[in-house]
DNA sequence: TTAATTTTTGTAAACGGTTACATTTTTGAT
DNA sequence: ATCAAAAATGTAACCGTTTACAAAAATTAA
């Protein structure tokens, strides 16, 4: 009995001296414990008939040589990476990932993977480039992906198309290809503007102004087509000319408060399609002489972090970017688990959050 | 001839038929160019000598079988995970620290990354809770890592030191741990509040409140000693009375106001240890009577998207974040692929950006 | 005690590549 | 034409698991 022990220790301490550089493998640890790889195999993966006496001289064994499996065998020997891709668009040094965007919705992603113990794997992707979804699948790197801020052009049709017909395990976050059946999950932006809008219009406002983004995301679409709704519910024509068009970053709200300023005698309402560009135009409006939340009301969108941070605090659209996230993980990996291949094709709600911004005019 | 080209045409067929859900793999290929396997590998992983012809065959039967090599076997077979382990905290629904600082060192680190092909891994993890980041070498799963946002605790401190000690690559961003010699690469903050300091003084403001962060991260050190050392070089002592601690959250700025505000009358400059935290004490110090870059200057740190977005915009200090995290990967990568230790300790500059919030006081 | 079960453990064949070494083919010099 | 050297290709061991199947051990019933 302590020979035994003895010749255990002489064991791991002769491994350990020689193989510094060298891992302990599943062979090692069943030599010491004295049972078979198999066995070993079985502990660690707790496949049911097993002795508790074996179970622990493998535990022990293992403790000693300080053994932990071998992912990338394991996958091997699975013929599964473990893996899910998220496919975020990069440009060098524009950052599109900065936005308040990603991080929420790679938060959401990362809480679902971490739990079912899946691998966040984070693909960046020049976007306007020729786009290969399968390969990553083909070559094993992953085994679903989630791909965020796709946008609408030939590229990436022909790549989504064909991860679909293969019946590979993906889905989209925020862009809904209205003309095709992929798997998305995106929130309700038809209901988002039609709040802010309807809200504006309750207050008295006759004229709303829109800053929209560019009309290739299907986001700056649904947010037209909500605001549109609002307007022929109220029995209000709908009038091209209050309606701007910028790219959703700050700038392009700052350039647009020029001419939009011009109206403002008029309508003293606007509406933004995000927060960043309602903030650009805040700030040029203000230089202008026209004060938010005084002058004129206005709503943003997303409920950015920056929205509590302006003054006037801005109202905006809250959009569950989180829930979201965690939402297209779990039906990547139900569709992984079950092998299954239902449509996703789900909306979240979102709410209009009233600040400063368009609450006290007039 | 043609018999032959019908024959593998009749093949590729076959194998397409009946395998619909198998992958076409190296001895697939093999077969159909009439090469051995190995003769394959070496086309794919372009090992000299070849002849032209060979190659050829090759590539023309990979294409018609659509074979991928598979990146696991491929990284099974060398004993690598070809990834790279991101480390960063993360809470449920507490947003750390700003997304800004996140996603501009993942952006950073995914560029170097890409360049010499090698996988972002994400991995979320829980602060204060037993950390073990030898395992993730261990079980292959990485064969680097960067951490970032490590605080200083027992539990990091030892998973660290085991890291250190088995001379894993890694580095740390963003923490220095004085009295340790771990990797790191950081922004030279010392300097940074020393500017931002020094640029307040030069105006003539005599007495300069300074709000930091919590001194459990290097960080707060650090900017601290640039304050202690600017007062000191133009002869003025410190005063433990101005210094107040937030933690970095744009709430603790608002609620440090109260306090602020009543050494207003006195000193009419302030630091923040952060642009979060300055914006929440703006926020609050507008509501109490006092404007911000009117009845006192203010200079943030972080340089976030956010500081161009308040009115008056906000003076403050740049951190090279995607520098940072580009240079941080790039290291990593070094001492894997060329299986040095060398240690890493690199201090990045940052620059004071002014604005409106400490321009035109006074 | 023995045979029939049931439970536990061992054996060995995949998985799809890489790569050292052996072998064959080609090339060039004589 | 012959042979040596160089170039191209083939052979087979190995990487560390999983897992179907076979075998052994323990348990139960007679």
């Amino acid at each position: 009995m302590t020979f035994h022990l003895e010749i255990e220790k002489m064991y791991a301490c002769t491994y350990f001296c020689l193989g510094v550089n060298k891992l302990a493998s599943r062979k090692d640890v069943a030599r010491l414990a004295g049972v078979s790889e198999a066995t070993v195999s079985r502990v660690f993966n707790n496949i049911s008939p097993l002795r508790e006496q074996t179970k622990h001289k493998v535990l022990q064994a293992a403790k000693e040589l300080n053994y932990h499996p071998n992912v990338i065998a394991q996958n091997f020997a699975k013929g599964k990476s473990n893996n899910i891709g998220v496919i975020v668009p990069y440009l060098p040094k524009v950052n599109l990932m900065s936005t308040h965007y990603f991080s929420e919705l790679i938060s959401g992603i990362g809480a679902s993977l971490a739990e079912l113990g899946y691998g966040l794997l984070l693909i960046f992707q020049t976007p306007n480039e020729s786009k290969n979804y399968v390969q990553l699948f083909h070559s094993q790197r992953v085994d679903g992906c989630i791909i965020l801020g796709a946008s609408h052009n030939q590229y990436e049709l022909e790549a989504l198309d064909k991860l679909h017909q293969l019946q590979l395990p993906y889905c989209l976050i925020n862009q809904t290809f209205s003309e095709q059946h992929f798997h998305f999950i995106d929130a309700d932006h038809v209901d988002g503007s039609y709040q802010a809008t309807m809200s504006l219009l309750e207050k008295g406002f006759q004229q709303i102004l829109f800053l929209n983004g560019p009309l290739e995301f299907s986001n700056s679409l649904d947010r037209l087509k909500g605001y549109k709704k609002a307007l022929s519910q109220k029995g209000i024509p709908f009038n091209e000319k209050l309606i701007f068009e910028g790219n959703y970053s700050r700038k392009s709200g700052y350039k647009a408060a020029d001419q939009i300023s011009s109206l403002l005698a008029k309508s003293k309402a606007i509406i933004s399609a995000n927060d960043r560009m309602a903030i650009g135009l805040m700030q040029r409006l203000n230089e202008l002489g026209f004060n938010s939340g005084k002058d004129y009301a206005i709503i943003g969108y997303d409920n950015s972090e920056i929205a509590k941070m302006t003054t006037p605090s801005l109202s905006s659209v809250n959009v569950p970017l989180y829930e979201m996230g965690q939402l297209a993980a779990e039906k990547v990996l139900q569709s992984i688990r079950h092998n299954i291949n239902e449509q996703i094709m789900i909306k979240l709600p979102v709410s209009l959050i009233e600040r400063e911004s368009s609450l006290h005019v007039h």
